[in-house]
DNA sequence: GTCTATATCCAGATAGAC
DNA sequence: GTCTATCTGGATATAGAC
């Protein structure tokens, strides 16, 4: 009779590689550009040749669809750990700060996930699923701040893009635009609250 | 004696040619993405062999710096020729257009211009000065529109940067966040102008 | 000015030994 | 699972004939 393991070591053991392949790639794209990772590189990185990363990843496409998959659940993390306020203007001022931290943390994951640096790559299905799931709890955060118009949950997206965009374009690693967080949620949240009656603003 | 020329045929042709170029490049990169332009697809696209593109540009770098500095000229041109309205808050409005429709006219310059998606690409410092330019016009634009505040321009900065960001990656062609344009021009002058005691609200 | 030929190097990917 | 060897194809760039 066939015993099924209760923990299977090589599939451990295999995955430990494929998540040690992933670092070395981040570890790379930071340093030289997302667009300039190489497999050699990868596996130089990691100690062995480039057909071995082959039986980890099909292609170096999966090695970017896994990373866009990782940075994905990175951020999903980030939302789920934070302890919502109930005030809508607290509650979105710690979006903004998780998400534009996020975003300026890593200018290769923020090129991965919110660019389209890499000419040929479209995440697979099961990834994009992950960048929809982030952008489905954006949504929640707006709506449970009371925001439930679609234009609205847009225009603060832009916001905080914009911020992101112009902190790792014009000075990755500072906080010029950082700092313009909570006022430019105040800016949105007056703006908005202002067509409705809901909102009130901090003295 | 020597007669100077008025004309320079020779220079004249040579120039000619630069420019075919680089709107090939141009082509291209919009075709298949900024990173994945190559110098055999320039020179077939013109009807030449890749060692001939040398006779013009000395190297692919040049030639992106070229691009570079077309594209920021594109961009002055542009606002050199509008008509600018005297209140504040028309002249907002019509950079933030200008600003935001330029952008996601063309996601490869876009990309070339305030994205850092050719790893090792640095603009030359006579193409620099050209988007400095850029940016010293966009602050005489706000200060015109009695914005002098150097965090205020960044604000304004970010959200048109955020709003163009938005399109260009997530919906490329289409207006979702173009047609907010004028609606965040609102929402950032009646932040900025309640701080002071500047502003008129639009009727 | 443009070409052929080539240098040099590197990429991603596969076959098959071990 | 990892390796060597190799395929295949591409890149940028240069030398030198014409």
């Amino acid at each position: 009779m066939i015993v099924e393991p209760v923990r299977d070591r090589r599939a451990e053991r295999h995955q430990a590689t494929r998540t040690e392949i992933l670092e070395a790639a981040w570890e790379l794209a930071r340093a030289h550009g997302l667009a300039a990772l190489t497999l050699r590189d990868v596996a130089t990185k990691i100690g062995t040749r480039p057909p071995s990363l082959y039986w980890y990843f099909h292609s170096k496409h999966a090695i970017y669809d896994a990373m866009f998959a990782d940075a994905n659940r990175q951020l999903l993390e980030r939302i789920a750990k934070q302890a919502w306020p109930d005030d809508p203007r607290e509650a979105m001022r710690l979006l903004a700060h998780v998400v534009v931290e996020f975003s300026t943390a890593d200018v290769a994951r923020y090129q991965l996930m919110f660019q389209r640096t890499i000419p040929d790559f479209e995440p697979s299905a099961e990834s994009y699923a992950l960048a929809l799931e982030v952008l489905e709890q954006g949504r929640q955060r707006f709506h449970a701040a009371g925001l439930a118009d679609p234009a609205d949950f847009d225009l603060g997206a832009a916001v905080m893009a914009g911020l992101s965009a112009q902190q790792t374009a014009n000075e990755p690693g500072g906080d010029r635009w950082v700092r313009l967080v909570d006022d430019a949620v105040d800016m949105y949240l007056d703006h908005v609250f202002s067509k409705t009656a809901g909102g009130r603003r901090q003295p």
